[in-house]
DNA sequence: TAGCCGCGATAGGTTATGCCTATGGTCTCC
DNA sequence: GGAGACCATAGGCATAACCTATCGCGGCTA
């Protein structure tokens, strides 16, 4: 079945006269009745009635008129928005994002932008940072949030990169345990301790990201339980006193009995970037990553 | 644009690589280029990226693609409807009738075919007699309601005809008018009268149906306004001293001040017909004439 | 850096099919 | 009963959808 068959038996059943229908059309009648006689044998049923030398649709054929109607209508619409999208007029925004460390910025920045670009449907995929740079290869996401140290050589050379913000490192733990007495923390009292590890989205960039800061301390993290969200994380910390390694960025208002200390080693920074690809230009993008820019210099102002 | 393009599109889309879709589809890879470039040429912007060995959508691709998709399964469900109304399964009954008559009858009868066949969509188009005929020819409407009167000689023979329910006349009045006073009411007292006519879904049937019968009693009817609704018709009859003839089957709970008196002629009798066009024959309008025959029975008897 | 490989585009030929004109069959209407 | 309206059928043509063969380009490997 093609889209000739729907708008030539539409044709007829506003007509109901396959001559009238023909002309409308700007062709000869027996190519009509041939086409609609090809949809009949395909679809295995009559859409006409021609008795008594009066055209009339039958009931299938009425229900099918209708949808048909619907089908054409969706054909134009569908055109009409992929040429808004072309022209940038109208469409979709995807951002690769990871919650934890992105909802102080990304949030921020869409609301600002969704105001200056009301006809932008902004989607935001939650997928973790090596996701995010498959799908920035292939233009299923515009734009990635990430931390800059998950990109290798070849993509930072692939990819646009750009440092958003910086920010130190601290740990989360359970207030009674005995590091929680100190004002900071130095990674190498870590040795001994339990890291839980953050697996968001299904992926274990954050386990990977502590344990390759523990090995640079010049120790091999030990790692307990995984937690699936950040509640759930709490609930692990108080129950086995372990405790997770964050960026400041990701740091919120944390529920009693849990509380966060500052790394001491200082030179160990955390760098969220904003990773665009360059091969899908767009103007839209370009805005977009204007607003994200501002908007994550007051992040780094309040941090 | 044809449906092979958007099959054809949304094939490549799946798989972002020209010759696996092209396997898919058992075609050729060139012939599938050919014609995701013919359809990029027709809507006038590119779908795909083809730079650097890699297919990818375009923002305006990745639009047209969810766009695309559900077309085509749109398509799918349409065949598979018009299929189930093919077969009887589902689809609609559309019945015409002429409210202030059918009142009593059809919606109870529509209560047990939809207890009876749930999968069938029922819908009634109030618009009159003459209108009903023009429906009935075209399968536009598949069972009418209508009194037997207005049918001719060459109607009777081109549909099938059932005699649901017969009634006797009466007149609608004030109750401050002098014939209220009065048990029954002769049509000839009415020759000095207004008769306010009810024009429903635009018709002038009942105007006319009255001037019919005034005609036979051998008097020409003087009319007064026209009402539009029966609520209107009450307060044209209350503010004119008008009154209006209707059959005992259209009587309801009247507001207070308006008076139904019956016509002394007995013999004037009102008969509501079912009327089926015989030249689409269907097992569902069968089952619904059934039922609507033992409702009327039903109605009959309550009169 | 040379050469292979994967993949899409191009070229050219074949076939299917959508369209045409002419005509036939059936119904309605005068 | 003849004319006209109207859909179906028959037969021919031209477009275009499809094929195979080949080219060109980028990525990968030796």
């Amino acid at each position: 079945m093609e889209l000739r068959h729907l708008r030539y038996f539409v044709a007829v059943a506003d007509e109901l006269n396959f001559s009238r229908a023909a002309a409308k059309l700007h062709l000869a009648q027996p190519s009509l009745s041939a086409q609609i006689r090809d949809l009949e044998k395909e679809l295995g049923f009559e859409l006409f009635t021609r008795i008594s030398g009066r055209v009339a649709l039958t009931d299938a054929g009425h229900v099918f008129a209708s949808d048909a109607r619907d089908i054409l209508a969706d054909v134009k619409t569908a055109t009409q928005r992929a040429l808004d999208a072309a022209h940038g007029k109208a469409g979709e925004l995807r951002i690769g994002t990871i919650a934890p460390v992105t909802f102080a910025l990304v949030p921020a920045a869409l609301r600002n932008f969704h105001a200056a670009n009301p006809a932008i449907n902004a989607v935001v995929h939650d997928i973790g940072a090596r996701n995010q740079l498959a799908k920035l290869a292939s233009n299923e996401i515009h734009v990635g949030f990430m931390p800059l140290d998950v990109l290798d050589e070849a993509q930072r050379s692939q990819f646009s990169v750009k440092s958003l913000v910086q920010c130190e490192l601290g740990v989360v733990l359970d207030d009674q345990h005995k590091l929680a007495a100190r004002k900071t923390v130095s990674l190498l009292d870590l040795a001994e301790e339990t890291f839980i590890g953050l697996q968001l989205a299904g992926t274990d960039d954050h386990l990977k990201w502590m344990r390759r800061i523990c090995k640079g301390a010049g120790f091999s993290a030990t790692f307990g339980e995984l937690a699936d969200s950040l509640d759930n994380l709490f609930s692990v910390i108080a129950a086995t006193r372990g405790l997770t390694l964050i960026p400041k960025l990701a740091k919120r208002p944390l529920p009693s009995g849990i509380v966060y200390r500052p790394l001491r080693e200082r030179e160990l920074r955390y760098t969220l970037a904003m990773v665009t690809n360059p091969k899908f230009p767009s103007a839209l993008l370009s805005r977009f990553r204007k607003i994200a820019e501002a908007e994550a210099a007051a992040v780094q102002k309040r941090l």
